[in-house]
DNA sequence: GATTATCATTGACTTAAGTCAATCACCTGA
DNA sequence: TCAGGTGATTGACTTAAGTCAATGATAATC
């Protein structure tokens, strides 16, 4: 716990898209609400079932936010970095979280406790629409999740996911995989392996160049067709 | 178009559960700017990329949300009836529509436009939390699609929609399948060949009995079993 | 800096589910 | 009433992607 009437506090919350705008006021009411909590790499935040007693803002670090079979094959829904926020669905939905979460590095995180927080947002119309603008786009990605893995196959949603790499990073056609090989294929829903041929086959192909978690896009035309028509 | 101060509307909009819980005179104003329009069986209401003016509320019928793939797969993400909500994303998170509806049955569906909605937002607490509540409540829905998708196979998936429509009926050990075989394919992320297959499987394999629409449930805890392995 | 883990890649094989095609059973409307 | 469309089912076949296993390559840790 850290001194939540912190001015850098205040500063940092007013620079967070769902906080954009609010007025000091608010913001250190928010402020003082909040709890800076620290959680090291590979630690779990909270589990698919666990009461949802609030949420979350990454301040510093990573969160992955997945699903687990029985068998231990995982989806990654999210990779949530900094100034995002996480598991508001029971807060407003109830019930439980749907989904667990980890660090992925060593972070720092903002909790807002879920009581204080609905009062807050009663008293604040900004701020609701702010939180209706962020679980609008959330579905809007979650369209596109479910689009991708119902209706493309692997090389359409690695050609996708290079794509929004490319735009995201705006460093032309050269980009960083964000993420180990093997998570990546947890969030595009398949293995290690699969990933692993797909790659190669996009290179086969003349689509990219592979340097480790570096690509080079050589066909970007190629690539975009490729993920809208969701296969070779 | 309709008499929009209509008393029945008013009411009507009072019980539907976005609205419950708000004023009479929050509500008149909504009946104000609400417009009902009439669809015909198979009438397009919107489609994807179509921009977003506003949202829609089932009156009465059924419709269908969905997309589809360049080769003309389709994957529905809901069917929604009589007080459900739909098509609010791109009124607050601006864009267009990230998916196509149609009206699966003769419909009346009443229109709220983005604009004159967004002020009664921002006048109305309860109503932002009633809407909070709601897009969290289908950001729930699409985490237990993606589950299924990603890793359940589609005899899990149907165990699992079998056992909610034995929930949803109450009807004991007995239900109605409420869509045509195709159209249950689509919501399961699978084909009719497919479908007719698991179904005659889960009859073969003693979990259940079949009779056209009518289904009934022999071992229900082979099917939970099965909706929670994902498989067989 | 050596020693484990963990991660990535490749090959051989299996399998779940899709494709294609034929048949049947309907409704529904001319 | 009959013809034509739609939906359901079944069989034979194909295929995308998963499993299993082996090997290399990194990277983390004591």
């Amino acid at each position: 716990m850290i001194d939540n009437t912190d001015k850098s506090l205040v500063k940092w919350l007013g620079e967070t898209s769902l906080f954009v705008g609010m007025e000091e006021q608010h913001l250190r009411e928010l402020s003082g609400i909040a709890m800076v909590v620290s959680y090291k790499r590979r630690a779990t935040i909270f589990s698919e079932g666990d009461p949802g007693n609030g949420f979350y803002l990454v301040k510093e670090g990573k969160v992955k936010i997945f699903m687990i079979s029985p068998d231990g094959k995982e989806q990654i829904l999210h990779i949530f970095g900094p100034g995002d926020p996480f598991g508001e669905v029971p807060v407003f939905a109830g019930q439980s979280f749907p989904a667990h979460a980890v660090a992925l590095e060593n972070s720092r995180l903002v909790f807002l406790p879920r009581d204080d927080f609905i009062a807050l947002v009663a008293a604040n119309p900004a701020l609701a629409l702010n939180l209706l603008a962020a679980l609008s786009q959330r579905l809007r990605q979650f369209t596109k999740m479910i689009d991708a893995l119902s209706l493309k196959e692997v090389p359409g949603r690695l050609a996708a996911h290079l794509l929004y790499l490319s735009e995201k990073q705006a460093a032309g056609d050269h980009l960083q995989l964000e993420l180990s090989k093997t998570q990546l294929a947890s969030l595009l829903g398949t293995i290690p392996e699969t990933l692993s041929r797909m790659l190669s086959k996009l290179q086969r192909e003349g689509l990219i160049v592979i340097e480790g978690a570096s690509i080079s896009i050589v066909d970007r035309e190629g690539l975009v067709d490729l993920a809208e028509i969701g296969k070779f």
